[in-house]
DNA sequence: TAACGTTTGTTATAATATAACATATTTTAG
DNA sequence: CTAAAATATGTTATATTATAACAAACGTTA
């Protein structure tokens, strides 16, 4: 059951302003975003995140360190995500595909590891990169 | 066919420490192993996990900014790598699963965006940590 | 209301990575 | 062979990303 979460009022700043941007934030580039509402510190930008991204509102691009909001309303864990990365223009896009989804849940290690969590991240070009 | 790649004395050096070591090992580890040798700067190391990294011989584990050696010995190019990550003891092990590997290699995004290269990444606790 | 957990604010610093520039070395082509 | 081009090196400085540590405020709940 989808459980509505409540969250501090730093922690509201920055799923806001992740949610409203285009593509993926920098840490600090949400900082600089917010300094007019009274966050000054790294840390309090670290420690929202965190707790965003432990509750499943807010992924992080590994590969970029940077922030995503979810976009799969159902995804209160973030404990099987997939990107999309265009290396050219960096557009990030949230794979939403359940068959992809469900095999790499039911995949296991050789080595008798039982899997928690995955992330997978893709690159390529995206649409309008690859006419360019 | 398996190209025989030479590569400069830096990378030899890096990929050297890299292949010996048990685990995945972070730039600046890497860096103060190599101290004696006489690379002194983390641009040295860098640019050499670059061009190994390109040439397939080794892999950045996204999550954790550290590198490892690749084990595939088929891998020349790094496009398609899947590693298991315990929470716990945080050993890293590169996956080499052909069906999984050619399932993602033939994923394709539904916005029409051709996929070159991913990196997944599976965590959870191996065997080991799951008995303690 | 006291005790506890959580969140905040803040300063400082650690860890990771790249910029920029001067040389040197290796490879390629004429 | 040799000039030009490409690749690799060495070095200093700096940018970027992230955490440590501590004090104070807030909010539950027993």
């Amino acid at each position: 059951m989808a459980q509505t979460q409540t969250f501090s009022k730093n922690q509201r700043i920055v799923l806001d302003i992740v949610e409203k941007a285009k593509g993926p934030l920098k840490a600090y580039s949400i900082l600089f975003n917010v300094q007019k509402k009274g966050i000054n510190a790294p840390q309090q930008i670290y420690r929202a995140l965190d707790k965003l991204i432990e509750a499943g509102k807010i992924h992080k691009i590994e590969s970029k360190n940077a922030f995503v909001a979810c976009k799969n309303s159902n995804c209160e864990v973030s404990k099987a995500t997939a990107f999309s990365i265009c290396e050219s223009c960096e557009i990030v896009d949230e794979i939403s595909d359940t068959k992809l989804s469900k095999y790499l849940s039911k995949f296991n290690h050789k080595k008798g590891m039982k899997f928690k969590r995955f992330n997978l991240e893709f690159f390529g070009l995206c649409k309008k990169c690859k006419i360019k």
